[in-house]
DNA sequence: TTGAGTTAGTTAAACGTTTAACCTAGAAAC
DNA sequence: GTTTCTAGGTTAAACGTTTAACTAACTCAA
């Protein structure tokens, strides 16, 4: 049998408030007492447990990290990496995390994630977007939520963003300073606070350099950024615009879908178009050519939300920073190039 | 505060242990007063508490799931479905699962996962090889643990395995079929269960359709079934017999190194060589030309697992089916073709 | 020398379950 | 009509922590 904290009490020869005490290091305890015990701990190979702490503390140790089926099952391991990152966050912590997936409609009469029923969890992290019927629930739970890559319209959350506007801004902007004139833009479910935020980053970039923004540039009526869906916008763009010697992607799945229309329709990328996406997705090295892109460091917003969560998991009124805004990166390789 | 058991014991008018025996659903209660407590946990919205339980019986209803870091940060999600796939197998289940890494070369001195050194998990599954080191000291546990995707040479464990050497075979079969007589076999670290037998597979292949195994048609000493291993393999293989028209890569990435070999050389798939891989990854279907592979199915394998260690631990002393093996499907696609 | 204050540790209740041992009423056996 | 069984429930101890309240010993000012 594992060892308890009785048994390192006797070791130690002090009461098992003492060893408890110092396990919390507690200031009450001498150092004396306290390596004394910490000696005990380490000979008994003694791990304190998780239920009885549990018990009396009314905590679990847990954090739910919640995601909607549909990302869960895409093929681009977009939110998936973010939850490896949120494992790479608990190092050092006491946490575990638990996964669960939501229906990508969710609604009133959807059951919530086991660990929430069961209150198996601390705190609970929602990865990407879901549905105001979701978070209208979660909202009355009184438990700690962190989001990531989404801001839910409906209030004042706790969450980890990219930081989109940026993004869109410096893609565009590569784009312009390779000489590009006509720079076209593709999205799809423009509501989402990411894809707007791009496409706002890339009319503040064209017009902070002298552009000026054209509707006809822009295909933004797809309701989902995907691959296919790509493709379709592409094939409306170039009929709204012959001229189109650019295109910027809202995420790498739709540039994808541009690149198989160009492909197609013997449109060479990057000597009659260039193209730059969003993500940095696994597959863009493979796509030939290898897609020039945004890199969000999905890792980092995982390792993010968790840290987030902890501060407000020990300090209920924390609030020093509700929103934090992970920077991204240009990437460029050979899907971009000078405007002939 | 979240109803105990004492509520729904008021409230159905019944003792603790009453409530207790329903919920584990006891012979000895009757069908009324079953119905009578079934009523007040659901008006109550009632959930036993975890930690009370596992104080009591001494289990913590986790799962821990365990992969090398190498295939937790790897490109292809190929463990990581896996992991999503023991996600759903937890359904229905009072499991779950929590998620961690080790190194790739764990030794000796290295840390066993938190989860394990603090018991918080009732069995584990080990996903992909691990070292002979990590293997002893987790045998030494006493807890249930299932491999996935790996036999480990030292003894008899409970084991998820794809049908490798099937896979191998049918992979085989279909060159053959096509009409293929030089067919080349590109393999990386031999020593590996898993490649062992899709090498064995493809060796009966050939012997059972009346044809010749060809040592020089094999390159089998990179010591990782990498993309940039396969390339190099590829450039082994066409010194080693210009007259190869075919090639089974016992895993996709490797082939996707061959790919790149072939464009690099001007080498046509699928004019000039087939070319088949295996694992059926994500990437496949973005390559020029998409992959034939066999498929494997990633999720079935976590599922299996997760149904088969919850058999172990329900029953120490279970012993039904040790090795399940999962089996394999060819998919064809575009990267294979008649011989010429 | 006294007593107030401080420091370092202890005592004991509480957390919410499970389960062995016990109890009681009615049925069955004679 | 007593005894024995059985079915269906109850009692109470136990699991391993945390923490409020307590205590004993020491310090230090007057």
């Amino acid at each position: 049998m594992s060892p308890t904290i009785k048994d390192v009490a006797k070791k130690a020869g002090v009461s098992i408030a003492t060893v408890s005490l110092v396990i919390q290091n507690h200031a009450r305890i001498t150092t004396a007492t306290k390596t004394k015990v910490q000696k005990a701990i380490k000979e008994l190979n003694y791990h304190p447990s998780r239920s009885a702490k549990g018990l009396v503390t009314k905590t679990t140790g847990n954090i739910g990290f919640i995601l909607t089926d549909d990302h869960f099952l895409q093929t681009e391991p977009f939110y998936t990496k973010i939850f490896l990152g949120t494992e790479l966050g608990t190092r050092g912590t006491n946490y575990y995390v638990l996964l669960a997936t939501i229906a990508r409609d969710f609604n009133i009469k959807d059951d919530l994630p086991r660990f929430i029923l069961e209150r198996s969890v601390d705190g609970i992290i929602v990865a990407g977007k879901a549905t105001p019927d979701f978070i209208e629930r979660i909202e009355k739970l009184d438990i700690p939520i962190v989001f990531i890559d989404y801001y839910p319209p409906s209030g004042n959350f706790f969450t980890v963003l990219i930081d989109n506007t940026n993004g869109g801004y410096i893609a565009t902007k590569h784009l312009i300073d390779l000489g590009h004139k006509e720079i076209g833009f593709i999205g799809g479910d423009l509501p989402h606070p990411s894809i707007y935020d791009r496409f706002a980053g890339y009319k503040q970039a064209l017009e902070s350099n002298g552009m000026k923004f054209n509707k006809k540039n822009c295909v933004i009526d797809e309701d989902d950024p995907s691959r296919p869906n790509g493709y379709n916008a592409a094939k409306k763009l170039f009929n709204q615009n012959k001229k189109i010697t650019a295109i910027f992607a809202c995420n790498d799945a739709m540039a994808i879908g541009v690149m198989q229309y160009c492909t197609d329709n013997k449109i060479k990328i990057p000597n009659d178009v260039s193209l730059i996406g969003f993500d940095d997705v696994e597959a863009d090295i493979l796509l030939n050519p290898p897609l020039t892109t945004i890199k969000v460091p999905k890792f980092e917003l995982g390792t993010e939300a968790i840290h987030l969560i902890e501060n407000v998991i020990k300090d209920k009124s924390y609030h020093n920073k509700k929103k934090i805004l992970v920077p991204v990166e240009l990437i460029i390789r050979n899907s971009t190039k000078e405007a002939k």
